[in-house]
DNA sequence: AATTTGAATATTGTATACAATATGCGAATG
DNA sequence: CATTCGCATATTGTATACAATATTCAAATT
């Protein structure tokens, strides 16, 4: 028989830290706020143990803060830190779009372009974070580098989880982002690699600018 | 009274996860070994529930895998792993090291220069891994990136991991990394930005083939 | 009145006990 | 003889119980 099933054998810690991943990626749960143990685990039908080893895992995944004795709160995230989280994304990303471009076949521009347009669709507004997501990864894929893409996927959560709570998208922000997306498609498609790496920049640096200037404007109201 | 104490309480995970961490960076416990909850518990003196938060800590670190009811493995790393994390200290240190040398002083390059010196000491040899961490490490602290310093340090001891099991590090591959640590602090010095991007680039590209060679050479013997 | 003390309460950390799953090995079957 | 089945054992996953630490709030002290 097969060493691994259809369906991975998940344990309860696995589905817990799902759950409050979600919760902390949807805004239900907010930064600062702490997670009583026994308060969760009662609502989520399992003991305090699993629940224990689920927070560990975030943790490590940079969603909660753990303190020995006090517990667990939903990591805030500085300023500094959302404006570190976007230099990581250039730092990562332009190696993977330089290794990915070459690889690059048919198959993966027409699945970047279905991606494009699932992102306009109407219900695609709530889902703006992941969409955004699943387009680099997929740009990615072909890199055939699975620890970097890995780690970037947690640099992307955790921004989304602060843009997510700060600000609304704006309309044109996502519709820049449209753009620049179906540019960066093109510009793969042409092969040009420098071309795609400096627009990926902008467009990385424009989606930081845009959260600073609109964090400024609420601080001054 | 100050909300941190001088030592900040630690938990008996915190404690066994250190414990494991270094037998792992050690090479005590070597690679694809499988690590025996209730007979590490046992030996520890603790019992299995620190231990099984202790791995959920070493799993997110990279140090160990989980399986569901299979247990924890000390995480085996392909080549082609190590070869993508020699890339991520590329991607990563690249940036650092851009955005640190405007910022380094005086008492920076003395750091770095003691560092130097320590590694050259005959008791270096053993710790050549935590030494060559300390010297990057500190080259990187004046570009005040703490969460991708965080990353970079994950990506050396994995690395690390790998080289003390597969490799004894050749005398000659020692001493040409002192002496490109030595020509980096000065490039540094100069405020030579790409002089020492160049560099740095040569350096870990050399440590990486360093390690593809030798391995190589094994596996012909 | 402000501050400190300390016991009552709440919350987390850990050990023990039990349940669920995997592993190993011998008997049954072809 | 090889293969499969099933039970015994080993190992992991989870719940419960208890211990250690933190928090709260009222009384005591200045």
């Amino acid at each position: 028989m097969a060493d691994d099933a259809l369906i991975s054998k998940r344990t309860m810690a696995d589905e817990v830290a799902d759950v409050l991943r979600g919760r902390i990626l949807s805004g239900r749960l907010t930064a600062g706020e702490p997670i009583r143990q026994e308060h969760v685990a009662k609502e989520l039908g399992v003991s305090r143990i699993p629940l224990r080893e689920a927070l560990s895992q975030l943790a490590a995944e940079g969603f909660v803060t753990l303190t020995a004795h006090k517990g667990a709160v939903v990591a805030p995230l500085s300023l500094a830190e959302v404006e570190e989280l976007f230099e990581l994304r250039l730092m990562l990303e332009d190696g993977l779009l330089a290794r990915a471009i070459p690889h690059m076949g048919k198959g993966d521009f027409a699945a970047l372009d279905a991606l494009i347009d699932e992102s306009r669709a109407p219900d695609g507004l709530q889902r703006w974070g992941a969409l955004n997501w699943r387009f680099h990864e997929v740009m990615y894929l072909p890199a055939d580098r699975p620890v970097t893409l890995k780690l970037l996927k947690r640099v992307h959560d955790n921004i989304d989880r602060y843009l997510r709570l700060e600000i609304a998208m704006s309309v044109e922000g996502r519709n820049r982002g449209y753009r620049e997306h179906q540019e960066l498609v093109d510009l793969a498609r042409a092969r040009d690699i420098d071309g795609a790496r400096a627009l990926l920049r902008r467009h990385i640096k424009a989606t930081a600018d845009n959260l600073r200037t609109t964090l400024q404007a609420r601080s001054d109201q």
